[in-house]
DNA sequence: GCGTCGATGGCA
DNA sequence: GCCATCGACGCG
């Protein structure tokens, strides 16, 4: 399997959203390997998207949105549950792509349908904020085997973002799901 | 099986 | 005073 380099992260997120599912989260922590295959993302695609933390300007929190792709966006929500993102696009263009769901393969039995306890499988908390995601203990692999179904719904849990709310920027893989 | 609701903390 | 959620609970 191959590493997925920083270009991949220079797409924006309604490219980079979809060109996720399919591919391989892997985590690697206290010396074991986790993995498992992206099934469902969200693209947050910049200041205008008011459904985007970053619409909020410049602050502690979205200050990492301002980056460059290619490192992970982590924040707490309702004081329970850790978000996974990948900051994208180029500097100063605030995009990310929220982690919602995968499968975990090898012989891990884990839930991970559901941003939160995908996050908290994969051990990310706040710490991991700004995580480069070309180093060894979060990145992803490509899998050119593996061809998903992608169906475009609308995003979850964003109702205050207006116009926003109805965008098609959730991104399911329905591949492995039964008839 | 589905709707409702409370937890809980960082942030502005 | 919000939240890019989850799981427990009550219903019948």
């Amino acid at each position: 399997m191959q590493k997925l380099g920083i270009d991949f992260y220079r797409q924006s997120a309604i490219e980079l959203a979809p060109a996720l599912l399919g591919t391989i989260l892997v985590r690697r922590h206290e010396g074991r390997l986790f993995r498992a295959r992206i099934t469902e993302t969200e693209a947050y695609v910049g200041s205008h998207d008011l459904a985007c933390h970053a619409s909020k300007g410049r602050t502690g929190r979205t200050e990492i949105m301002f980056a460059a792709g290619g490192c992970a966006y982590v924040y707490l929500i309702y004081g329970v549950h850790h978000m996974l993102n990948f900051v994208c696009s180029v500097a100063d263009d605030p995009q990310a792509v929220l982690i919602r769901g995968a499968i975990p393969l090898d012989d891990w039995k884990v839930d991970l349908t559901g941003p939160g306890k995908l996050a908290r499988h994969f051990q990310l908390t706040r710490e991991h904020n700004g995580l480069k995601l070309t180093g060894s203990a979060l990145y992803v692999e490509a899998d050119a085997n593996y061809q998903p179904h992608i169906v475009r719904t609308k995003r979850i849990g964003i109702d205050y973002a207006q116009e926003w709310k109805d965008e098609l920027l959730r991104f399911i893989d329905n591949h492995h799901v039964k008839e």
